[in-house]
DNA sequence: ATCGAGTATGACAGCGCTGTCAAACCTTTT
DNA sequence: AAAAGGTTTGACAGCGCTGTCATACTCGAT
């Protein structure tokens, strides 16, 4: 129960040094005494005391997932994702939320980060975005000499680790799939102007498009800001007039497709025979709509389990600044697969 | 950035433990002392080292949000009010899902709480639903000794803290809600059989539907499990017989609701005009779906903000334990309100 | 046998803080 | 003026662990 190294080490009548050397996987321990020691361990139901480990060696055996993300589910994935990279390297997480109305007095990001890493002062902390955006944010994390891994930057900044996902690519794999299908006028949604894969998701869409030699009308291309309502609004607009009706959407998330699926539901265009309706992030509503959507699943729990491999990772210790760029996954369901193509 | 309590001492000229006193706001500083150190340590921007606080005090500043839930919307908001709570006492929030594949051996929960806690020393735990009405990790904590709260438990287990909701009258009020409007006929699909809200929400169904002298018909009764097909399936069933089909479908979570809601549209019955539904715990679902879910919000962010307050506010450290009962509301949107009645 | 070069182990200080207990300093009361 | 009781302060040990450095032990090569 409360057991510490003393204890082990009488028990095993070796020294608290050697104890923790064992436990700590260090070498030059003989094979036996390590084996003996390690036994003693377990049945004197040995666990480290965090604290005193923390304060000996000055690490905290924390890293803090820093966001200020109104996507719980986003967040919600990276952090499952780090938590299970955090047990491989007995670490613990602390989600830290920025900009929480408790602290009203706040004035810059940057601030609020360093008030935040100075009570608290973990080992290395993971950006989500927007914040993995925000230099006010880095800024602070350099001059604290913070180890720190950014999800899902839109800039690729030199000298700082990150992993990422490639939007470009996913949105034309999208397009591609949906030019394979035939399709030769397709309507874009765009997603909010200040989110970066914004325009990552339009570029990529575009570059399939020409490369297919498929000419992207005025027309066919709509602002929307991620909102299942911009969807609607964008939807009603896209099939508007029947004669320059596209046959099919690509809304640059699901929300907005989800949008889409309800108006043409609503117009009685049947999704997918006359209408083949795609979106991106694969959220649980996807599943869940009538059709279900087509689109891209993001390596997001991967984002978060990797971005503490780069912080934890002995393997990876000196390696100074590394990108992961983690695959996606095109998700092939009903909403814009024609049935028996 | 690195100051400890010693410099701050020399600057103040008193001793370490003064700054202490001041520091954690104890009694018998004089007025002047204490503002001459809180004016050096802000100077000096003193923060504390909380694995060395913790050392001494053998106290870890930490408190773990135990779950093992597949809902990452419930999680996300019970942590959202949580961490909301700790920051107010000085503390942080350590999620700790139960029963990763990462840990194959783990036999018990039990075990698995045991292990966890021993490695990671929290002043307190929060447990969620269902891992609330877990005996195992009950047991196991009460054997460790550390203070913990149960969100949403189903039975009232005396000697324990917990926060929850009152199903029951929720499901009465919703059930009410649609008498008042007029309907007789009223359909019910009942959740998963081994979460504990599924028989609370029924109860209140039929306690409402006694009250008001209404027959609860076998017919108009389907067992679900939460999840959206089985609302899909349930509401097949329901709307099969145009002469017995129900004016309303009450289903027990949102998900089912939805299910409700699209099977609805594909057999071409208007809601709310012909068909009113109703679902349970307003998620994020419950105002994309058109037309818009009447629901009823459960106060989960609040159950994670007081749960911490239980645990951590000095005013109820006396208090044995105690049950704080959060209030619901009924959400009133589209899908269950007849247009001009 | 003797030396050197690892390899294995242990003694001890100290990380930054708090708890304990004693000392010093006030008041007020007699 | 002394005793009593309260308030304010400080000295010091020690929480459980790791880093440093010294010591002891092992083994092949001379």
């Amino acid at each position: 129960m409360k057991a510490t190294i003393t204890d082990v080490a009488k028990v095993a009548g070796v020294s608290m040094k050697t104890v923790s050397r064992v436990l700590n996987n260090e070498p030059n321990v003989a094979a036996k005494t390590r084996e003996r020691v390690l036994a003693v361990a377990t049945e004197l139901k040995y666990s480290p005391n965090l604290a005193a480990k923390g304060l000996a060696s000055s690490r905290s055996y924390l890293l803090a997932l820093v966001y200020d993300n109104p996507s719980p589910y986003y967040i919600a994935k990276i952090q499952s994702g780090a938590i299970d990279g955090c047990r491989k390297f007995g670490y613990h997480l602390v989600p830290e939320p920025l900009g929480l109305p408790d602290d009203a007095a706040e004035t810059t990001q940057e601030e609020a980060v360093h008030r935040l890493l100075h009570r608290l002062p973990v080992d290395g902390v993971i950006l989500t975005p927007p914040l993995s955006d925000s230099s006010g944010v880095i800024k602070a994390l350099e001059s604290m000499n913070i180890p720190f891994v950014l999800v899902a930057p839109s800039g690729q900044k030199t000298g700082i680790s990150a992993v990422k996902m490639d939007d470009v690519q996913a949105a034309r794999e999208m397009t591609n799939f949906l030019i394979a299908q035939g399709h030769k006028s397709i309507g874009f949604i765009k997603g909010h102007l200040e989110h970066s894969a914004t325009a990552l998701r339009y570029e990529g869409f575009q570059e399939a498009m020409a490369e297919a030699n498929l000419k992207v009308h005025d027309h066919e291309v709509k602002q929307g800001d991620f909102s299942f309502r911009s969807g609607v609004v964008a939807a009603e607009e896209l099939l508007e007039d029947v004669n320059t009706r596209p046959t099919a959407i690509f809304a640059s998330n699901d929300d907005m497709a989800a949008g889409v699926v309800s108006v043409a539901s609503r117009l009685g265009i049947v999704v997918p025979d006359e209408l083949s309706v795609c979106g991106f992030d694969d959220t649980p509503l996807a599943k869940i709509l009538f059709p279900q959507l087509t689109t891209v699943q993001q390596p997001i729990y991967e984002m978060g389990f990797e971005a503490v491999k780069i912080l934890l990772d002995p393997a990876l210790k000196n390696t100074p600044a590394l990108t992961r760029n983690l695959d996606f996954k095109l998700v092939v369901r009903d909403s814009a697969l024609i049935q028996g193509s």
